[in-house]
DNA sequence: TCATAATAATAGTAATACTATCATTTATTT
DNA sequence: AAATAAATGATAGTATTACTATTATTATGA
């Protein structure tokens, strides 16, 4: 069995939807390794533009600027990992099962295993989160971009784990803190211990058991704390 | 008594030392400024140098780029963090103090009770680390800059932490990446409060008690845990 | 006072982040 | 199959960015 996942993206962030068309999901697709490769910096439409044998005028039709390119990629990646909590954690009734299995989705690299469809692959978009997730919201524009809803994917993830947090401990009183602290920290943590491993406890480029610990740790000893 | 506090600096940070001309300190401290007001994307040199009445090659004698002059303005952040740390904390033994005393000064807006000399001012510091501080790491460059000792500041305050933390409970097997935890989350809730509330359990605007709260729940609640 | 260093003034370049126009190709409708 | 519309390509152009270079002027210091 083949499935396709059809994530559907919020319509402000494109100007023609790239779904819709051959070139499209090439821009997407590309852009989204080409991002990976140079970082989000030093990333341009024309770059990309020759990278995909178009021209930048093509580009600037799908999507307004770079920086939406940047949202869409990170807004299918939310989606995405919603969609994968859904669909492995449904037959779950146990909270704490949930949690840990919601916590090894988060933390391990899909690697080549992933969904790697002719539009956005999952282990380049897992790359992209660590490096680039935030950029996608430290702008001034949070605020509009937010009325917008073009951070839903990721409040709406936050939101579904921090039910579960509230049925394993109802009295608990920061759900969706622990819960974005959670979503931060398992890139986070991450990105350090292959970047700046003085700021973990796992030695540069281990796997990622030790993470996967220090974030249950995290979550169960807070969240069992009744104060 | 009004005292003066100098941070030595990394001298690869800048071509020539700002510290030591008042056009140096000017753009240090406009710098800082004008970022915090156009955000660093839309910050050029162009336009720092148009409001201090100067010239953007003057400005490139003092930094190789933007980037350089924001890790400099990070760097002295949390330079000065670690002191307020070693300052607040030096006459207390009590570990548990000690973490609490640290995360009020993590998340406390200085406001205009903060330092506020003819150079770096703490509350623009403040905002700074809170909209562009992980912007310092997350490039292609990590690496090289961590070998350049870019990011000593942080991880000599990670450092600190993580040793106070070892204190409390010298089984805790996470300090560092607690410590890293904290010093990224107390910036983050904030913002997140301030711009994303969903994505926490405060409302926008709401004073910092309840961040401190959840942070010292998570702290406390974590490193007590001997598992 | 002479020398040196710092700054200002100015110019210039390649690249970025777009917008506009028009011709050509491809897809859709009748 | 012809007519029409939509998407793409080719090309050009603009203001700004991110620098580097040169020379003149001003301040500092031995």
């Amino acid at each position: 069995m083949e499935l396709d996942i059809r994530i559907k993206m919020n319509e402000k962030l494109f100007l023609r939807n790239p779904e819709e068309s051959v070139l499209g999901k090439k821009i997407v697709k590309n852009g989204l390794i080409l991002i990976n490769k140079l970082g989000f910096e030093e990333f341009t439409f024309k770059k990309l533009s020759i990278e995909i044998s178009t021209t930048e005028a093509t580009i600037y039709r799908y999507f307004e600027n770079k920086h939406r390119l940047l949202v869409y990629l990170i807004n299918w990646y939310w989606s995405y990992i919603e969609y994968k909590v859904v669909f492995y954690t449904n037959n779950i009734s146990n909270p704490e099962i949930k949690l840990k299995t919601i916590i090894k989705l988060l933390v391990e690299d899909p690697g080549n295993k992933g969904l790697n469809s002719d539009f956005i692959s999952e282990q380049e978009a897992y790359q992209l989160i660590m490096w680039e997730g935030s950029k996608s919201y430290l702008t001034r524009n949070v605020s509009k971009d937010n009325k917008d809803r073009l951070f839903k994917p990721y409040k709406d993830l936050c939101e579904r784990i921090s039910l579960i947090i509230k049925e394993y401990n109802p009295k608990y009183k920061f759900p969706h803190s622990m819960a974005s602290t959670l979503l931060e920290m398992a890139h986070s943590q991450k990105f350090f211990m292959q970047n700046l491993p003085a700021l973990t406890d796992f030695a540069k480029e281990q796997d990622d058991k030790k993470i996967i610990l220090f974030l249950e740790s995290m979550v169960f000893s807070s969240i069992a704390n009744n104060r």
